[in-house]
DNA sequence: TAGCAAAGCTGGTCTATACCAACTTTCACC
DNA sequence: GGTGAAAGTTGGTATAGACCAGCTTTGCTA
């Protein structure tokens, strides 16, 4: 994919003079890494050298090298884990998710060769706030139901998700035994089959609660996505909120770029 | 003014706990400044005051007050001039840009009441890299138009784009006057109404080069897209490939979120 | 007043150091 | 052996200081 940066030189652009000796050091041992990686040294799920010795190994503060990783962090080539303490590890490259024909999460991860896990965190009632009640064109006191959930790929939670769907057309939701993936359980009890009507998706940062369930450092880059959906009658009736790591997923339509 | 309040509470997620008291420093910075902005006492625009200013506001270190801005940027509200050395800068909100209808960029900014302008920096003839040639599906050899531009909004370089014409299907198209925007051009000139037949966007970083196009902090968070179009007989003819400042765009399909 | 050099300011980069919480490893003791 | 406390390691946060290039402002000179 992309992640064969600097590295070879860039006959694209007009080739620009100076090339690598001037640039600062942070990102020439961000470059560097890059290219491990993208060579295969670094294999997905490979811990880096610990900062300290990374310091060593270029010859600089630890600030600097935290630079270089920070930005590799940007670049979606690493991840550092939060509660352990444990490292900076290699991601896998990101799942392709398709917007405009993504209805069932899970079967686009099998369909890539991905294990995908759901854990359920919450199912209950909710009032809508500002943002869904837009959406979903109700007044205030409209009852939903919200399901608080994230998802594990291979191991590593990748994305923390609420859904909400209208009370009215789903009735007696919380008496039903759930199981995940929601798609499925609607189709299944409900007979719902949605069309989706909106999309949207923009870049972000996790909070600080999305960062401690997600296992990753406070503020790292993520993909917000709204998914809205309208039952057979065009009404609104289903919410989804997504928050990707932003390294974890690439947004693709069409098959052009599937090889 | 010193009115560094608690903000107000995000009614947003699941009230968690804590709240803000046992947070980073530079993480209650970046929310007061944060606040600041959707308060619209930091409108789009306007210049932050210096770093070193905000040291003294803020009674930490600068190291402290640059983790916070460059959150804020990767948050998408700020940003950074490069050559200038004037500062940083707050954003305008972002432009909705809908990948299953966007034929037209020039169009799509005006709607969303931008001034957009384009500046092309090249126009030649060029051979296919990698990328584009497993895209257009092509022989080494096949010769290519290529146009490098970037896009301006209301003053603001947002975007840099290579657009790539397989030359068979537009005959001397180098010895045309050229007008952008490229659409409109192609369609009064090669009668051309392609479909897009692939969209593709991640989260990245910019290049060097691109961030001193786009006059930006060098690896400004940023959001690369892939388009590609065919003529009336499926026949890939056209890639695009852009890079745009993250901040500058959100993804959008349908028009739930337009209000 | 016009021109221009010097001084000052600004963000970008970098060093060296320090402390912390949470984990892992070590190792003596039962 | 098995247990558990102590020591070590790790990334996260923070300070204080330094230098630079490129811009803006100041202020002197002709």
């Amino acid at each position: 994919m992309d992640r064969t940066e600097p590295v070879r030189p860039q006959s694209d652009q007009a080739e620009l003079s100076g090339s690598a000796s001037d640039l600062p050091a942070y990102l020439k041992i961000r470059s560097t890494l890059a290219a491990q990686i993208s060579a295969q040294e670094l294999r997905p799920g490979d811990r880096l050298p610990t900062e300290r010795a990374l310091c060593e190994t270029f010859g600089v503060a630890r600030a600097t090298i935290r630079q270089a990783l920070l930005h590799l962090e940007g670049d979606g080539l690493i991840r550092s884990t939060q509660r352990g303490k444990r490292g900076w590890f290699v991601n896998p490259p990101p799942l392709r998710y398709d917007p405009t024909n993504h209805l069932n999460s899970s079967r686009n991860a099998k369909r890539q060769g991905r294990h995908a896990e759901f854990i359920i965190l919450q199912r209950c009632e909710a009032k809508a706030d500002e943002t869904i009640r837009r959406i979903i064109r109700t007044s205030n006191g409209a009852k939903l139901w919200k399901i608080a959930s994230h998802t594990v790929h291979d191991g590593v939670a990748v994305c923390v998700e609420q859904n909400y769907l209208l009370a009215a057309s789903f009735p007696k939701f919380l008496e039903l035994a759930y199981t995940p993936p929601l798609t499925q359980f609607l189709e299944a009890h409900y007979q719902f089959f949605p069309t989706q009507i909106g999309f949207q998706a923009r870049a972000a940062r996790l909070s600080e609660e999305e960062a401690s369930i997600l296992d990753v450092a406070a503020a790292t880059p993520c993909i917000r996505i709204v998914r809205v959906k309208a039952d057979q009658n065009g009404r609104v009736v289903q919410v989804d909120r997504e928050a990707w790591v932003a390294s974890a997923i690439e947004i693709v339509t069409g098959d052009v770029f599937t090889d």
